[in-house]
DNA sequence: CGGACGTAAATTGTCTGACAATTTGAACAG
DNA sequence: CTGTTCAAATTGTCAGACAATTTACGTCCG
């Protein structure tokens, strides 16, 4: 199962880890010990510091010179920034959207993809996650620039990192549809203000939303003084517990 | 000379490559033996491959695998798509840092800068470059977002990649001059608004200047077809030449 | 002469094991 | 308790080995 063409080792330990990170299998500000990762995983040291310069250069790790690697922890200031930015580019993302599409197949594309999206059991939790992800990505991709989804990618990624245990409710998910629809329409219509503006509403609800789930829960709140600094600590004891079941 | 601390190996190998990158010690397309360049700088195969994953992570390097590594080369459109973002989030620095000029010690971190940049002589094409430079990442600073620096920084370098020959006639640096003092008046005074339109419209004429050059020199312009793919080719001969001149 | 083909060389990708530098944990002393 | 010392664990770097893969080049055939 794990048998790959040579020179996929890298990539292949670089999405293990990723996938790792963005379930959840490796807490923010957890430690990750190559030698072990390297043991349980099955390649060698050398193909994970690679795979680990290149997460660290992505932001999924902080790799600190003689301490190691540990998955990156962010704090509210820095989740506040990443919406912003997310709240710029995909604004503009909408209205290029917006303005483009009656070019090519655009129009079909995004019908196609309204379609599915359209008419969602909004009980259903995983149909939303997967749909939500398919709306903003197929809208992105039609604004046409090559590098938007790359710098985007990286920018949700850690937001959901923080967001893969936010529990949205069932009235939340509602209010998100509602303004996909808002967008949507604005987009097919070909109003590249109102799509912009419509956009910027929706990604700045999502970034109030997560701070008030964040605020809420007891793990992660409040702590902005002192447990910003230990993410290198927790050390395993001596022998070789089980650390991160597998 | 070449003394640093254990675990910063990687680091200076970096720093090294993205330099020679950047100074145009090595060209676009050019393609990047790792034994050799092993041998030349005084570091392990393995160091540089780390080295590398970060170099390909920030777009500086293309890393295929079985073949090698090339410094990145971009396409007219893929440039045209970077000066679209650069002038969405230096547009958007400019908005913020119009915002935020009478917020802590801005407004005097901005004239400290504006003092020295506003009087240049236009002639002097070193300092022009310095203090440009200097002018718009202090504006991006202002904006207070943490991670725009960075973001800008990674957009910046490849397009100055191509820019390194752009060689600015006296009339375009005191165009550029007025631009930058526009937008300066704006920020001092306090108005997001005719900051970030005179930004834009400043990042949009350097687009227009950088395609400008690009077609009218002979080495670059009008490849799009063909002279986009081979970017790995370019072998040495049997022996040992001696490649890149130290 | 030109192109298909096959072989040899060069290069890449991965792994192993070694070693010094550095950090970390814990015992110890005051 | 607080600071010091020491041993263990971990990291960072390196050299060398090897298979996989690409590339260069010479040969053969039309």
């Amino acid at each position: 199962m794990d048998e790959h063409r040579h020179g996929e080792a890298v990539d292949f330990v670089f999405e293990t880890i990723r996938q790792g990170i963005l379930t959840g299998r490796f807490a923010p500000g957890q430690r990750l010990v190559i030698r072990d990762l390297a043991e349980e995983i099955g390649y060698s040291r050398s193909t994970f510091r690679e795979a680990f310069r290149r997460l660290a250069a992505e932001k999924l790790v902080s790799l600190v010179p003689n301490r190691g690697v540990a998955v990156q922890r962010l704090t509210p200031r820095e989740m506040a920034d990443l919406f912003e930015i997310r709240e710029l580019l995909e604004g503009h993302a909408a209205r290029r959207a917006a303005e483009r599409i009656d070019q090519g197949d655009h129009r079909r594309r995004f019908l196609a993809m309204w379609e599915k999206v359209r008419r969602d059991d909004p009980a259903d939790r995983a149909a939303f996650i997967e749909h939500n992800q398919l709306f903003h990505s197929t809208i992105v991709e039609l604004a046409g620039n090559t590098r938007l989804p790359e710098m985007l990618g990286q920018l949700q990624l850690p937001i959901l990192m923080f967001q893969w245990r936010t529990i949205m409710t069932r009235r939340e998910t509602e209010t998100s549809q509602a303004e996909h629809e808002t967008i949507a329409k604005a987009i097919l219509e070909g109003r590249p203000d109102q799509a912009e503006s419509a956009m910027r509403r929706h990604v700045q609800r999502a970034k109030r939303r997560t701070f008030d789930t964040l605020a809420g829960s007891p793990g992660s709140a409040g702590n902005d003084a002192k447990s910003a600094r230990p993410a290198l600590s927790t050390r395993r004891a001596g022998h070789r517990p089980s650390r991160t079941a597998r």
